[in-house]
DNA sequence: CGAAAAAAGTTTACGGGGAAACTTTTTCTA
DNA sequence: TAGAAAAAGTTTCCCCGTAAACTTTTTTCG
């Protein structure tokens, strides 16, 4: 019983040089944000691609469904099922114009207009550095490096 | 015929503040990841988180699975799977302990550590700033900066 | 000691996301 | 203008990853 703490709970793991590796962080990052968001809107039925999409009608309402696939890298099969889902919350309304029925125009119905907005500070707050060991200008020096990387030319810092 | 250019291809989208959302910046700095990292090891049959392991295996062989997988945020459930298929190509080496014989050491095979060998450097520049628009300052930054978002305490800058 | 609890993996069942083939509608072109 | 090509979504099928339940082995402790 008097082990000398051998490795305590855990052995440790040496990463190496694999911790300067972009995409390895990424995905390291990306399960602590994931995690902050599922904590935040806990009870909701909601998955993250599926906030940002309605997020993104709101503010762009009428356009295709391709184009807000496009947009947003969503490959063209999953955006239909993702589409679906939403509309059969009745966030979402689909409508085929007259001028082209093969596309589909995206809106929010009323009850969309009001999940936006009720969630509208909880999601722009979630992502800031309060919840994370970043200081306020690390976080925005993070965010602006990935927005860079990312190829998207934002809004302003 | 003549239509006055109208939108383009594409029509315009507004992100509006969504782009200052670390969890959509992360998605999408992410999918840019997994393009060089395809693009790079096009012919082999290689996702991403195999070649971590494969990796991380060789710095630390010998440690149990279930070590590996709370290290890199792996599911036991998803490990198992994993790990099956790198044992099925010969690359892992499975061996349950005398001592403990619930769990599983990991360790390379020949074949595995001439894997790890043969891409290391492709691996290890793959992921830098040479093949996207950030200079290697700001690669070295955001790198950083992701470290301590994850958490993780790694090696030198 | 011996039963209960814990630990390590595995199995099963299921959902997210993607590639490829397909349907419908529109545009191009000979 | 008719047939070919392109465009927009959808459907089908498949794989990755996860949760929950399960098996086996080890540890705890009354």
């Amino acid at each position: 019983m008097n082990a000398p703490k051998e490795t305590f709970d855990d052995e440790r793991v040496n990463l190496g040089e694999i911790t300067g590796s972009l995409g390895f962080l990424l995905r390291m990052a990306q399960l602590k944000a994931f995690d902050f968001f599922f904590r935040t809107l806990d009870g909701e039925d909601l998955r993250p691609g599926e906030f940002t999409v309605i997020w993104v009608i709101q503010l762009n309402p009428g356009l295709r469904q391709g184009t807000f696939a496009r947009t947003l890298k969503i490959k063209p099969a999953h955006m239909t099922k993702l589409i679906a889902r939403l509309v059969e919350q009745g966030l979402v309304h689909r409508e085929v114009p007259e001028d082209d029925r093969r596309s589909v125009r995206l809106s929010l119905s009323p009850e969309g207009e009001a999940f936006v907005a009720r969630y509208r500070d909880q999601f722009l707050h979630l992502h800031l550095a309060e919840r994370s060991d970043l200081t306020p200008e690390e976080a925005r020096t993070l965010i602006h490096l990935l927005r860079r990387y990312a190829g998207i030319e934002g809004a302003a810092t």
